[in-house]
DNA sequence: TAAGTGTACGAACGATCGTACAATTAGTTT
DNA sequence: AAACTAATTGTACGATCGTTCGTACACTTA
């Protein structure tokens, strides 16, 4: 198995461009990420940053799965290492509130980001928004319902800790601070005992 | 009291563009909002529009105001009118939920979507997104307050009521579907039942 | 070593962006 | 009717947008 010199260069820019474009993309939305300003800020051509995609819509589709990427490493494959039940999904709450907090995106999740941006037009970015939404939402209700004991509805439960999750990450953004997390940290805590109780 | 033709007609077009702007700031945001755009969908000139603002930021800026002006004569404004209490909490909730699901806005809720935009970038706007987000809170949050035998921290009350709402208009708009309206009417009625147990 | 391939570059394109300013139109005041 | 004022228009500007194209260079293969 031989490497070419040139791809392995080509792919590292691409994979460099694509970690700025969702930095950027977090904070200024998939819009707001224009080909010209990522070349200067990376310092390489405006050409040669169009060249790895070819449309302003692939370059936006490209970002998106590149974060979804970072979105898993960080907070779905840790929560599978541990076994299904309520340990498993306090990880998989305890590691997006992290995630989220400790800014892994500078604009905080990129996906609350992008989709308040893409949910009201259409076209093939929102139609793959849609598609890791609707994985992340069938992952925590999943989650979930492995939990023993479980007595509440588990799309419900995910309905409401999604909600906490994502209120904590927007009010955080907005507002600077962090007493967002306190109080969805608490909100979950208090669900999940509530789905608990026998 | 006289009035002047020419300025009751400006305030007429005035009026009228602020009203396109905050439908189109709903769906492509306040970025995706362009003054030729918005001069071409009213059939006026470009420079027509500039001129009743002066810039683009303040074309931003009166749009906020018009959107908040129309969520407060839709939302708060008929809960003021029923007493304090569970009923007025009721109702102010009640009322956010029809707000955006009868999409007032055609992209859903006005401040849903620009929150999101602005809430990582500095300026103006964001400061007066922050201000309008700051009172939305206090006001559930002293209606909730209101309510008589709470034994919950309305503070927190507050917090979980519009992560509710919040995600019923995120999801009902990104999906397309109505079933986040009824996953977060219950999960408000629960909440409210828990709050209001002795 | 010669030919072929892949990445990156610089220059240029038409379109659109926000903004400026003078001219025009409509309505008021004297 | 003349002078004045406010809303609106037309034209033009520099900047930036996404995109195209021909070329230069790095590397691989024959």
């Amino acid at each position: 198995m031989k490497v070419d010199g040139r791809v392995e260069r080509g792919e590292q820019t691409k994979r460099q461009i694509l970690r700025r474009a969702a930095e950027i993309a977090s904070v200024e939305g998939l819009e707001g990420l224009s080909i010209g300003r990522l070349a200067t800020e990376l310092e390489v051509s405006k050409s040669g940053v169009f060249a790895h995609f070819g449309s302003k819509e692939e370059l936006q589709l490209a970002t998106v799965r590149a974060a979804a990427k970072v979105f898993v490493d960080q907070v779905v494959t840790p929560a599978l290492d541990v076994p299904p039940g309520r340990a498993r999904l306090e990880r998989l709450l305890d590691g997006w509130l992290a995630y989220s907090e400790h800014r892994t995106f500078p604009g905080g999740c990129f996906f609350y980001a992008v989709q308040a941006e893409f949910d009201a037009r259409p076209g093939r970015v929102r139609d793959t928004l849609v598609e890791f939404d609707r994985r992340w939402h069938d992952l925590v209700r999943s989650t979930a319902a492995d939990v023993p004991g479980l007595v509440a509805d588990p799309d419900q439960l995910a309905f409401e800790v999604i909600a906490f999750l994502e209120l904590a990450n927007g009010k955080s953004v907005l507002r600077g601070d962090d007493e967002a997390y306190a109080r969805a940290r608490t909100a979950v805590a208090d669900a999940l005992a509530r789905a608990t109780r026998a």
